[in-house]
DNA sequence: TCAAAAGTGTTCTTATTACACCCATGG
DNA sequence: CCATGGGTGTAATAAGAACACTTTTGA
């Protein structure tokens, strides 16, 4: 039978999934572990939760120790806790995702790193620990997220256009949108405000900026706000279609 | 500095709201405590996570000691850790929630709990440590999930009449459906299968009884399945006018 | 004048909502 | 024969999806 003192040797930590919007993709900040376990390897940014530290005050800390950043959108999103998951002991992990601008940020000199770097997330495929298995939950919630709150600007610098807007929908999507019927879903939800100002220096017809307006999203969030988007079929089934063909032995 | 080792004296204990529907109405199972701390006091069923226990793993447990059931509905929602929620140190816990049938449930004796009892979850409102927080987000995230899969089902007999389905949907929703579309939209997803029996020995119409095809859900699951429900917009209209009314002072 | 991305409306289809009466049974 | 809850269809409205051409700019 356990002894009621042996529960209480345990230690647990906050994982940070840190989305970030750039160059059309969607990426994630990780450091490459410099210490064991794992060491060498591209991990998720955590660390322990001191004895009396909230969880979240956890989260907050660990993004703002490596990118500078306070105030940023964090969410609890799941607990990992497999008893073999940490090599030194029993160590659970309080998983989270945070969204930031890449143009704010900064990188900070952080001890437990070697380095800390963007990468895009279609091409994460190896990182210490059960990080992957915390990696594919976060990128799930925020595919949901997106569909359900208006967090997308979180990912955008203060003014955008509605093209990189539809593009930052599709990269987290994976997918492809209409752009007429999401400009007007967009627009129709308004919740944007037409600086009238367009881009300038751009070799085609320059678009025009928008900037989020929160204190109308602050307004409607009370009532309970819709945000649906939906792929477009046509896209789908091509999609769908190419997809076959790939599978297909080629005759 | 905080020390290494510092870290592994914690402990982490899996919460598990256990929902039912008796009644009409939607229920949950506590346990009045037996030991301090908050002794007399209902709380969640709950413990301690073993040194070689899942997470996943220890939630059955406390689900099974308690109930005898296995082979529910079971999922983690969130984790709780404020430093001051546990009075004998450092846990954080893990809530889940459940789904069971009370025409199943057999109360086994719990020999940390006194006694087990359904709470209708309208009446539930001092609870043991945090409880009453992890018990609201446990019930949001019912919420959502009811509008969005088809669990419903868990929390009733294997058997069952539409009425008595709107009426589980109604109270996890806490609002009014109306019949006919509400109807329309369950047996047009068609995972019911319909018995071709009724009901014996009330005293109005016998109802028609049917049972979920979980086969076939399982065959749509794969594509992502859409299972929305809306509040009928007359019934809320009654119901906010209601509520002003009652906020108002009579003249 | 060409390339590149911006911008814009309409039609069709599907899903949602509102709504009221007759039916079968037991007491 | 009455009380109780079971069962049914249709029309109006709203939301979503498909779809192609013109505009503005820099090179």
């Amino acid at each position: 039978m356990t002894e009621f003192n042996d529960f209480f040797k345990s230690a647990f930590t906050v994982d940070n999934v840190i989305f970030g919007f750039d160059e059309g993709d969607l990426k994630i900040l990780l450091i490459k572990r410099g210490e064991a376990p794992y060491k060498g390897k591209w991990a998720l940014p955590g660390y322990f939760v001191y004895p009396n530290e909230d969880l979240d005050t956890a989260a907050k800390r660990v993004l703002e120790e490596l990118t500078g950043l306070r105030n940023v959108y964090l969410e609890q999103v799941q607990t990992f806790g497999a008893t073999n998951r940490h090599p030194f002991g029993r160590v659970i992990t309080i998983a989270y995702f945070s969204l930031v601008k890449i143009s704010d940020y900064n990188l900070q000199p952080a001890s437990i790193a070697q380095k800390a770097q963007w990468h895009s997330i279609s091409k994460v495929n190896d990182l210490a620990f059960d990080h992957i298995e915390i990696l594919n939950a976060c990128f799930q919630r925020l595919k949901w997220l997106v569909r359900t709150r208006p967090v997308g600007f979180e990912l955008l610098p203060p003014q955008f256009t509605l093209t990189a807007l539809q593009h930052l929908y599709e990269a987290i999507l994976e997918t492809d949108l209409d752009k007429r019927n999401f400009r007007k879903k967009i627009l129709s939800m308004n919740l944007l405000i037409d600086l009238e100002q367009t881009q300038e220096g751009v070799a085609h017809r320059p678009a025009r900026l928008y900037q989020f307006d929160r204190d109308k999203y602050d307004q409607f969030r009370a009532e309970g706000l819709n945000f649906e988007l939906k792929e477009s079929k046509k896209k789908e089934a091509k999609r769908a279609a190419a997809h076959r063909k790939m599978l297909q032995p080629s005759s």
